[in-house]
DNA sequence: CAAGAACCGGAGAGGCTGCCTCAACTTAAA
DNA sequence: TTTAAGTTGAGGCAGCCTCTCCGGTTCTTG
């Protein structure tokens, strides 16, 4: 659990509701922000959690603090997968299961998407913990690579690039068939193998319905 | 040229300095929506245009219309380059021709992309043109499999998502590196063929520092 | 060369949304 | 019991967008 957001803070303990407050916050906050991208408001979130917006405040300074203490421990995560993945016996299998699970973690929560795949939000420790990424996952690449079973021009770079493709079909679709994405993570890591083959797609198709709907649902990002 | 919105006009001519206005409104609507998308103010095409809001709102009731007007033409085109993929000799070359063209056209032109992936916007004849496409598209898509070029698990509904996929790679990277798209979609194609084989990448991947500085401009997008 | 219809400009009304504050009230803990 | 810590939620403030309005300008026609 991370503690909370005062820089070298003394330490004074939270009393006790305030302290079961502010544990249901996070959770709200977890919630919330999985759902509903970052783009939730603090309101939300106090709402959620049945607390004031006020409380909130006093808990945490603004929103980025929120987000910061939200997700290092998830960015954690990604870190330990990756180092599943360089444990693996066959190198290729350990960049396949890295890529299905660093997915399917996106696929469930939109936040944490937005953290890993923008650098507008979260600050230091955010950054810190992606940065210690980088190398991890740059190895499961070139082991991949090295074993002959992934493409040599692929590059490190490309996995953000991978994610951010599918992320859009996950935004685009997760109302109408939440699963699809499989499919077409399955068609992009078709094209990924060194000895071209071609694995059985996942998932079917959509219908015309299905992509009218999703396209009904759908609008496009707001800026820069 | 598309006419004005009125439903039953008399064509009563317009004064020869409105009609260069219409123009000039027409115009700047054309790159300001290609260049940052449908987002863009009617504030921003008047004043990208040199004249002041109210003469936009006097010639266009809302946005919407202005959209439907700019964008009937544009949609077309895409029915022309479907007409061509049927046309051409090699049903798997016309389907990549045609593959490409679109996207090509999606890169230059944020606003169309966002037209043709959302029913969010543009009305009646915006909806007409795209019904019309679908059965063209169908063929492409048909005529390429039916040759044994094109995987055939693969489906005229996964055009539009390998639209979205791509366009986000474009959006996210536009700024930093605007072809790198390409290297996206030769990777996607290479998943497409039915007989595996791979193609060689028309673009290099970016280095850590391009991605950094795509990712510190990329913002998420905003609800539903 | 009027006269007047058509047109122009752009400040700002009106409406929405989101971040955050604060004064009045409640509660845990010493 | 006292009091510091905690809570609350309406509302301040700021930004953003769509669209209106009216004083002033420009074309066109008789």
């Amino acid at each position: 659990m991370t503690r909370d957001a005062a820089p070298a803070a003394p330490a004074r303990p939270l009393r006790r509701d305030a302290e079961l407050n502010r544990r249901r916050i996070l959770e709200s906050a977890r919630e919330v922000f999985s759902q509903r991208g970052l783009e939730a408001t603090l309101d939300d979130i106090a709402h959620h959690a049945g607390v004031g917006v006020g409380t909130v405040y006093r808990r945490f300074p603004n929103k980025e603090h929120l987000v910061e203490a939200m997700f290092v421990d998830r960015l954690e995560e990604v870190g330990a997968m990756a180092e599943a993945a360089l444990a693996a016996d066959d190198p290729w299998q350990g960049f396949l299961d890295f890529a299905w699970k660093t997915v399917e973690l996106h696929s469930s929560d939109r936040g944490l998407r937005e953290v890993m795949l923008s650098k507008a939000f979260g600050r230091e420790r955010v950054a810190e913990v992606k940065n210690r990424l980088v190398p991890l996952i740059t190895e499961v690449v070139e082991r991949a690579q090295a074993s002959g079973q992934l493409r040599p021009d692929f590059s490190v770079t490309d996995m953000p690039m991978l994610h951010q493709m599918i992320g859009e079909v996950i935004e685009y679709t997760h109302a109408v068939r939440p699963e699809v994405w499989r499919r077409y993570f399955a068609l992009l890591l078709d094209g990924l193998r060194a000895e071209p083959g071609r694995a059985e797609l996942p998932h079917g198709p959509m219908c015309i319905d299905d992509l009218d709907a999703a396209a009904c649902a759908w609008r496009p990002p707001r800026h820069g």
